[in-house]
DNA sequence: CAGTATCCACCAGGATACTG
DNA sequence: CAGTATCCTGGTGGATACTG
């Protein structure tokens, strides 16, 4: 999920729902799915679902995550309108960002993503265990 | 959701479930969600949901798929075990591609995405526009 | 028909250094 | 503190041509 296909909503409008299915470009699904599944932000709204964060305990609290990166990631989640910016321009400056009503109307999404992958994430690996092992000798898948 | 970083079974049961939160690279969701996210593989899972199809078909129904990607995303969704894979050795061969009960198991998963961003695509879009809106001219947010 | 092989463009994302 | 700026890499994914 990482491509920047951006259609005007006009243009979405005007479509038939058929087409979604047909050309993956404009599928709403997609639209959203590059924005939550780019490799932060899931995380980052999952720690903003307890509460407005600053910068600082995101960052601490993301651990892995570059400022660069970090910094993006809430760009790209508050032109989504997912999430909200809020300065108070004291010195040093201080900046909050919250979940909009969007924001945390995606939650329960994410949380039965989080649930089926814990549930069955030791399948995925097991499958991938054994994909993995019966092309490294000579091609006996069992 | 784009990044293969695999880890083994056997270390990610070791890992407390804190862990979870603080280490993003063995986050089960993160495995999912690179799998999962990656362009193409809900198009074809969702396509493989109505009963097994043969290459062609998915080539055909995904529409704006290179067989490389398609080829690609299929071994990717057969390795997690998602998706199985059987070859009828005729001439010309046919390979058909079938969810497995795994992959049956995540339509539900996948269905609520597409739902949540189906029903919200419009107000994201809306967010981007005024979003973009502001910036183009002189930083003038309303 | 169902792939594989090769080449190539683009951009996500990390490291590092600097600013108001 | 909260960013921006720059450089650099590796991987994704498209186009095209070829094979069993």
């Amino acid at each position: 999920m990482r491509y920047a296909v951006y259609i005007s909503k006009e243009r979405l409008a005007a479509q038939s729902r058929t087409d979604f299915d047909a050309f993956m470009a404009t599928c709403p699904t997609r639209q959203v799915v590059s924005t939550l599944g780019d490799k932060w932000a899931g995380l980052v709204v999952n720690a903003l679902a307890g509460g407005p964060k600053r910068h600082g305990e995101l960052m601490r609290r993301i651990n892995g995550a570059s400022q660069k990166m970090l910094t993006h990631t809430l760009r790209t989640l508050e032109r989504d309108g997912l999430v909200s910016r809020s300065v108070t321009p004291t010195v040093p400056m201080r900046v909050d960002y919250e979940l909009t009503a969007l924001g945390r109307d995606v939650l329960p999404v994410l949380a039965a993503l989080k649930a089926w992958s814990e549930a069955h994430i030791m399948e995925v690996l097991e499958a991938r265990d054994s994909y993995d092992a019966a092309r490294a000798m000579g091609e006996t898948p069992n």
